[in-house]
DNA sequence: TAGATTGTTAATCGATTAACAATC
DNA sequence: TAGATTGTTAATCGATTAACAATC
């Protein structure tokens, strides 16, 4: 399977996803892309477009989509029931917070461990979801990888100065896929085709919306 | 002012005006788009495109943009110099990680208040860049925004089955702008045309990731 | 059957990239 | 001057929306 997935689209499958969370419908029910469009706010047409780029041709007409096999088509685009183990670098707030996100958990995705410079922080647990996950000096990374080859993804927390830096190292690893939550722009390493790097810029909405408060003159009364 | 602005436009603007205050160049230097494009990773052509479309035409052929005034429109249009005084709704581990998020500072945004409805929390304090920043009772908001009518924007954080409820209550005392950080859709009340809401869909990036990985059989070995 | 809903194609919209005349 | 760089237009690319034949 080799098709490329934007941003947009594998946000909207979260969303029909959490839709069938939510609706918690018995197993051999029918959901029209109608009823999605409802729950989702994605129209009916961007959600047939969506299952059909993705190769979900599982519909009936006059009926709609068979919860359970809807679920298990979109389980498996999300690779939920895989899972994925991560690490996070950075043991800030930010780090930790994003450690015990409980849609993390939701979706199979699991903090394994937390890797910072600060001494006060080294040897201590962050209790996620039941589990006591440790946090880890940066040095001990490289061992600890080659302990647990099945960890590929990263996260970045680290103040941005050294952003960069643990970047490179993290790709020397052989991290397949690194989620930059720094504000910096992080560019990948020279040669390191395989590697995804994603800037999730947290930001980037609030100004968006700075810009529209402060440069459209919308009004400010109630 | 009326020209709308895209999320991805003004992430650009962001990582121009942070390449800035890396570079850290004297006022009277000049810089180029092709110099902006190797620090940001932003083609200079996109560079460009930005400033027009947003009315910079500051530049000097063979020379570029004067960093005084490159600096002076990029802050006005991320309205650096006016700021922006915001509240958080949630004061759980989210909430207080993005209420000393450093590039919050940075860019003049000043959280003033977390809302929160457990008992244990309200009153605390977050200590916020050498400020103390109170806890405060959700059931005190509307008192609260009564007394600060500067505040437009507010920060959801809160679990995600109150969320909705909250936005609503939030529009009806006079928010304008709010950012969600739950992971689901949130819709603007019905007639609350000039509200501004923004998801933001912290997870999202790392299942494109996750999805990248386990889709599409990327070598796992260094 | 008639109505509803899919899968799929075509049209539209918006954003990015490329090109280049103007000119310092 | 010649080279470099802007401002701006045009071309391309990608994503969304609309349309509709197929059919349950």
């Amino acid at each position: 399977m080799k098709k490329k997935i934007s941003l947009r689209v594998i946000r909207r499958i979260s969303f029909y996803y959490e839709a069938l969370l939510k609706l918690n419908l018995p197993d051999d029910h029918y959901i029209s892309s109608t009823q999605l469009e409802d729950i989702t706010g994605v129209s009916c047409n961007q959600v047939r477009q969506d299952f059909f780029y993705l190769g979900i041709s599982i519909g009936k007409q006059k009926k709609g989509y068979q919860v359970k096999k809807l679920f298990k088509e979109l389980k498996k685009i999300l690779s939920i029931d895989t899972g994925a183990d991560v690490i996070v670098i950075g043991a800030g707030r930010l780090g930790r917070a994003l450690s015990e996100y409980k849609l993390f958990k939701v979706r199979n995705v699991n903090v394994k461990a937390l890797f910072d410079v600060k001494e006060e922080l080294v040897g201590n647990f962050v209790h996620v979801f039941g589990e006591e996950v440790p946090i880890m000096h940066i040095d001990d990374l490289d061992e600890y990888l080659k302990q647990h080859s099945q960890i590929r993804i990263a996260l970045l927390t680290v103040p941005e100065h050294s952003a960069q830096a643990l970047l490179d190292k993290l790709v020397n690893l052989g991290i397949k896929g690194i989620v930059n939550f720094t504000p910096r722009i992080l560019k990948r390493p020279e040669g390191a085709m395989g590697v995804q790097i994603v800037n999730d810029c947290i930001g980037a909405s609030l100004y968006k919306i700075v810009y529209q408060i402060y440069h459209q003159g919308i009004d400010k009364a109630k």
